[in-house]
DNA sequence: GATTGTATTGAACGGGTGTTCAGATACTCT
DNA sequence: AGAGTATCTGAACACCCGTTCAATACAATC
């Protein structure tokens, strides 16, 4: 046996970076096996590296377009206005965003540390990249008297935490859907940093 | 060779303890081999388990101990008085001992997924039992009308994510101290429950 | 100083690791 | 129909894994 019926590089790619996504968010990066994501997606462990030139760039690559993503849904989200509709729609847009993308969010806070240090820094610039979005609203509405934030780089990771505490507690048909707990969210940054 | 000089358990098996809590927290457990730590405290794999009887259950009893280390830690500093002062004491206490604890700190959140459903249930139900003590705080604020907090589980949540951030940005000798950064985090913290 | 108990080695066990590659099959294009 | 290319297998490579255990050297006790 060799090649298999139906085989095509632009379906078994995709569903091997989403097997892959799922291991490795499930049972960490170092303790999921090639062979492992070779089964789930039904091929031998051979195969994955028509895909891949090696694991530590399957994970970087995952984490570099999670990071890409995330920014560039931010960018086109992110609304005209005052800084405090730009400051809810963040709190919003990043609830959601993370439920929407848990495994990927969990990988990309998780799994730096098995980077070698050129990837780790691409990573880290990412998202030190989204957080200054953060920052630049907290900065603006400082200036506009809006808010009273003594350290905006402090506020800023404070609020980032929070917000990813999210994902550790939510589930889906809970007792509060994702725009109530959106509003308590929102209901206690905005009372933080007001002035 | 077989038995070393100077050899005494109450030696070696803190050192072996240290030594796996900080590759653990730095590389993760999969990721790190019982060689490795022999290595580290200067034995053969072989003497490990003299101290435990797998790997499991070697970090299951590090994160074991934190956990109580953690309850004991707040039983013994939370203060005598109101809501405010409570919360207030909550917010220092908890980045202090968190800052001081770092390697157990990071494990106790990132390594809960190699844990057996048993063991995992154990280290979970110490969490929830910490969380409470904050929780507590939170409604008897509530209910002396010196909080506003719609949802004091979510608030719970949202406060420990934020607490915990700090470990992921501080670094000793920077711009701002501990006391510094923990009155900057109480002052967000009192906002965002004020009523 | 002899004896007992403790701490450790070093080799071995069966099995899993990431990765490579020649060979084989399926699809695509002329 | 045939040639060329894309996709995958299956076996192999060298190495590392957690764990066990008989042998042994040291420490503690008498």
């Amino acid at each position: 046996m060799a090649r298999k019926p139906g085989s095509r590089s632009d379906i078994t790619g995709p569903r091997i970076r989403t097997a892959a996504r799922r291991l490795f968010a499930r049972h960490g990066f170092a303790a999921v096996s090639m062979r492992q994501i070779a089964a789930e997606v039904g091929v031998q462990a051979g195969a994955l590296y028509l895909y891949t030139p090696d694991k530590e760039t399957m994970l970087v690559e995952l984490l570099r377009d999670h990071m890409d993503e995330l920014i560039a849904a931010w960018d086109a989200a992110e609304p005209q206005g005052g800084p405090v509709d730009r400051l809810e729609a963040f709190v919003r847009f990043h609830i959601a965003f993370n439920l929407d993308h848990a495994e990927a969010v969990f990988l990309s806070y998780m799994e730096l540390r098995n980077l070698g240090p050129g990837n780790f820094a691409v990573i880290e610039g990412l998202r030190r990249e989204y957080e200054n979005r953060l920052e630049a609203i907290l900065k603006a509405g400082q200036d506009a008297g809006h808010f009273a934030v003594p350290d905006t780089k402090l506020a800023t990771m404070a609020i980032i935490a929070m917000l990813n505490g999210v994902n550790t507690w939510y589930r889906e048909g809970g007792r509060l859907n994702r725009a109530a707990v959106g509003g308590i969210y929102w209901d206690m940054v905005r009372k933080a940093v007001a002035a």
